[in-house]
DNA sequence: GTGAAAGCGCTAACAT
DNA sequence: ATGTTAGCGCTTTCAC
């Protein structure tokens, strides 16, 4: 059926394990005419290594395992394909597994996992982090990627959430603005903790006074920013700007300044937390701190392959700091806006000009 | 290390093979008690087959394999998600490759995956489906779901355009408009094409007149759809009602609209296609075609298992129908919108309400 | 630098 | 119904 070792070898008079010496490129010396020749003659009979007789000899499978939450979040799928374009450097590749907020699904997941052949597991918007025996006793290396809840944990990767959130303050203070509202995001993630924590630090850095009157409770949600900017406009003293820390609220503050028959950014300055897609395409186009999604994936799929191959030891918690991305809700000049990377959208394009699709 | 059939062989005094015919859920009959002894032996030490060797042995795997045009397009996710959900119910995971719209990219892509335990193979949102010599060679089964170019192909999944295009139509005229515009998507897409009958044979079907004047052209893109919806509003006798091939351009013609002074749904109203995640935030909330994407990687999935377990022969294209989500744009009575199917921040949000995260 | 032998863990074929 | 034997394709000793 399949070209084999056992046939190149036929073919070229060599041995079988001299085959796969020089096949799967071991750094076991081989004298370079036989490499040429064997080399040579794989390619002509289209020779595909047998990655599963590989796997159980090796008991290396180049392949590591994903659980995410779910591939349908916001934020997954740019961290899965960090994950990917990290590991498709060394020819890993990555079998995904959603385990939909529930720590059964979550332990089925894990027990799934660790029978396959994977070298590692990355752990993505998990939301649980229950213990696994099943986990442990593997000893199959494992990352955190983007945990929403608890405290830091050896071998995670998340955002630096205090560091994002002075960006955005500041950028309001370099605007001018002397009062800036803060809408949070639920008490019980630390990512909002942190937000708020960014948010008082740059007030401070500035000598600018924490009030904790304009510090309007949110609930991540569209609702939530809405009514939180309501609470804000009916103030004696209103803000001149909001930071919000996330998008939707942002969105839902956008509506509530715009229903009050106020304008963003003229009369209010808005800006949001995350870098959803929505921010582009909504008007006023949403200034907001770009959460490192695809960096932290990368990062995390580097650390993974990291202990797998070279047994690097734990690490603390790696924070990785995002950009902020300003377009028009903040009110900043234009020439400050910053260009958006290219869209996928903007790609399928590409094909459409340059290239005919056949028929 | 890992407890293998030698060691529950030795433990419970039968063979390997028995214990494998056990295990392994064979047909294979054996006697109830020793099946118990086994499973139960099996149980607590907490046996896990090896897969590799189970691969080797059998070249089954219970992978497939995914390759997507990129995992952050749009629609991709949910294709994914689809995909997973039917495996997940026969033990399969998937393993996914970005070919970034790139046709040696995914010439790559294959030679990986076929080399790969892996029993077939999804194309998601493929663009080019080269030939692969190296995919007709290894006998992989394969299935193409959401092909973007190109004549109907076998053993593949896609919308059915027409009638969803037909049922944005349908909709409109119920309310009442007999003069009702179409913005078109590029012409070498067959979505657009199709999507563009589907309109045409509505009206026919309701002996509404086709009039070309208010038949614009589009780029799928926001910017599209504005300039379209402007063209149309200069008209001498401007639509009622505008459908839109996609949600993008629908949000470009709804700010045309507002940008002119008049409001959508009351002076206009609007329907787009896709069901993309902004049209259930943005204002007036978009009533759109619903892509059935998710329904479309379940369907594949389906179809892929079916060739690789019962030897499935070559099926014709396979259509599948979505349905018209009823939102604000359109004009509708509140009572007829149609309530979205719940979104992954809902997920989260119950997370936060019923449990407690552990700190 | 190359080859012979062994074996990773499993299941299919054949025996009993 | 259970056991014996063989071998999937590969890499790793260990010889030479």
């Amino acid at each position: 059926m399949s070209v084999k070792l056992e046939d190149i070898a036929k073919a070229t008079g060599f041995s079988v394990p001299t085959v796969s010496r020089v096949l799967a490129r071991s750094s076991y010396p081989v004298n370079a005419v036989t490499r040429q020749i064997i080399l040579e003659a794989a390619r002509i009979m289209g020779y595909k290594p047998n990655l599963s007789a590989r796997s159980l000899r090796t008991d290396r499978s180049n392949t590591i395992g994903i659980i995410a939450d779910d591939l349908l979040s916001p934020f997954t799928p740019r961290i899965v394909r960090g994950i990917q374009d990290y590991l498709n450097q060394y020819d890993y590749l990555s079998l995904i597994v959603n385990s939909d907020w529930d720590a059964d699904i979550e332990q089925e997941a894990i027990n799934t996992l660790v029978s396959r052949p994977v070298d590692g597991i990355i752990f993505v918007e998990y939301s649980h982090r229950t213990f696994s025996r099943v986990l442990e006793q593997s000893k199959k290396p494992h990352v955190f990627v983007h945990r929403l809840f608890g405290t830091p944990i050896k071998n995670s990767v998340v955002p630096d959430d205090e560091y994002g959130a002075s960006l955005a303050v500041r950028h309001l203070i370099g605007l001018g603005h002397k009062r800036i509202a803060y809408i949070n995001g639920p008490e019980n993630w630390h990512n909002a903790k942190k937000r708020f924590t960014g948010y008082q630090a740059e007030l401070a850095a500035y000598q600018l006074e924490f009030d904790s009157a304009i510090v309007q409770p949110g609930d991540w949600e569209f609702e939530g920013g809405y009514q939180a900017a309501k609470n804000l406009l009916s103030l004696d003293q209103p803000p001149t700007a909001i930071f919000s820390a996330n998008d939707l609220m942002a969105l839902g503050a956008i509506y509530a300044i715009q229903d009050a028959g106020l304008s963003v950014p003229k009369d209010i300055a808005v800006v949001g937390y995350d870098n959803r897609d929505f921010t582009k395409i909504f008007r006023p186009r949403i200034t907001t701190v770009i959460m490192p999604v695809y960096e932290m994936g990368w990062t995390a799929a580097e650390l993974l392959l990291k202990k797998i191959v070279e047994d690097q030891e734990d690490l603390d918690e790696i924070k990785i700091r995002g950009q902020i991305q300003i377009r028009e809700s903040c009110g900043a000049d234009k020439s400050l806006i910053t260009k958006d990377e290219l869209g996928s959208a903007t790609v399928v394009r590409r094909i459409l000009l340059n290239k005919q699709p056949e028929s």
